[in-house]
DNA sequence: TGCTGCAAGATTTGATCAACTTTTTTCCCA
DNA sequence: TGGGAAAAAAGTTGATCAAATCTTGCAGCA
């Protein structure tokens, strides 16, 4: 048997996972007695998952003791794309120079059952297969460091990314992943790093446009460091 | 008075602190009881504080239950080095634009103080002074997702950053402040961002030697995200 | 008489602690 | 050297304390 994750990994992983694919809203609160009923766990478990989150800018805590899920503002979505478009770059140049055919292939099946999730309709699995297909990408650039960073970075924008997902339906959604796809089969790894670059450009502008329109000056946005 | 922040939150910014600077040597193991015997808090506050750390990459935590600091392979650090030039960079060219002249004097005490630690040999406060130089630049730039990231990359190197200057002693440890500071004075954002994108490179490259040096394949470096 | 505002109490939620359980490591003895 | 017991450390729980929010009721005023 594998060792038995201890309870605060699994609720971390659980809490993770609600707020990377936007079950929870940006602004909505997060209380420890409302997640230890919902997850069924004791309080210090979920005390620590919490904290990690904030550590990594998935909730914020408002000062007085409450904690919630950040609404972004377009200058944060600006930072965001500024940080993912260095870094996810960087991480897709790597992946290309190590990443075997086989990789590649893997990755062009994650992309079929992306495109059928967008044919169905499913915002969820569309979610959950693109960030599958990024996620997989990086993890082929055999960069901890520099994964680790895109990845908090998906964090906090996932509810946002929910929330327009939701508003333009997943029809209205273009990605260059085929472009970059191809790229990779045929080794041209400054190609497929510029196809990710304008990837990530083109989704994130379209959040940044939905935040824009919806709430010019967001009540809750995150200011302190 | 000012609201008494609470047990954990003190508790974290000790150990951090105590990270930053070296106090503890990559590698070294932390331990829960340790750290309420050290700081004679409780082990909640503690096991928070740690956690918080680990989803910083700040520690890390070895499968089994152990945490330890984390040894840089050389690999890491050239992550490290591409992510804080592409971050950083971005944050002096924002900081440029909006501090004000009143602003970069205070840059300049603090690099007066960084040259006073210099000359006086004192390792510890030479580490402060250049962290709160970087840190204060950041401020300025009002970008708080950058800086964090910025920040939290500090902590990844800052055990292996003193073991180099330990080494080579703070004489040996050229920076480019003073051609930041021209810059920013001249309000000239560019050549305050190329100023920077050197200083970190010229830095973080002495570590990435010095570890090259040390330690060809170090034994718990980070490897799985 | 009815409505507004404030304040005290009730309730909900977060923070901490100490005891208990489980897991891992150490070390002793065969 | 290897197995197992003892010890140490991590993980978990529930209780207790403290703080913040919400509710309620009363007084004052139109």
């Amino acid at each position: 048997m594998p060792p038995p994750l201890p309870a605060h990994e699994l609720v971390y992983r659980q809490l993770r996972e609600t707020i990377l694919f936007g079950e929870l809203a940006p602004g909505q609160p997060v209380t420890i007695q409302g997640l230890t009923a919902m997850l069924n766990a004791g309080m210090t478990p979920v005390r620590e998952a919490i904290r990690r989150l904030i550590a990594e800018g998935a909730l914020v805590s408002s000062g007085n003791r409450r904690v919630s899920v950040p609404n972004l503002s377009v200058g944060n979505i600006d930072e965001i794309i500024y940080a993912r478009q260095a870094i996810e770059t960087e991480l897709v140049l790597r992946a290309a120079q190590r990443g075997s055919a086989a990789d590649v292939e893997d990755l062009a099946r994650i992309d079929m059952r992306l495109d059928q999730a967008i044919l169905n309709g499913n915002l969820r699995a569309y979610l959950e297969e693109n960030y599958r297909f990024h996620k997989t990408l990086y993890a082929l650039a055999d960069a901890p460091i520099l994964s680790s960073l895109a990845d908090g970075l998906w964090l906090r924008y996932g509810p946002s990314l929910r929330v327009v997902c939701g508003r333009l339906g997943t029809q209205n959604l273009p990605d260059r992943h085929k472009e970059a796809l191809e790229a990779l089969r045929a080794r041209d790894a400054l190609a497929a790093a510029e196809a990710m670059r304008g990837d990530v450009i083109q989704g994130m502008e379209q959040v940044r446009q939905a935040i824009a329109e919806s709430d010019p000056l967001p009540y809750d946005s995150i200011d302190t460091p």
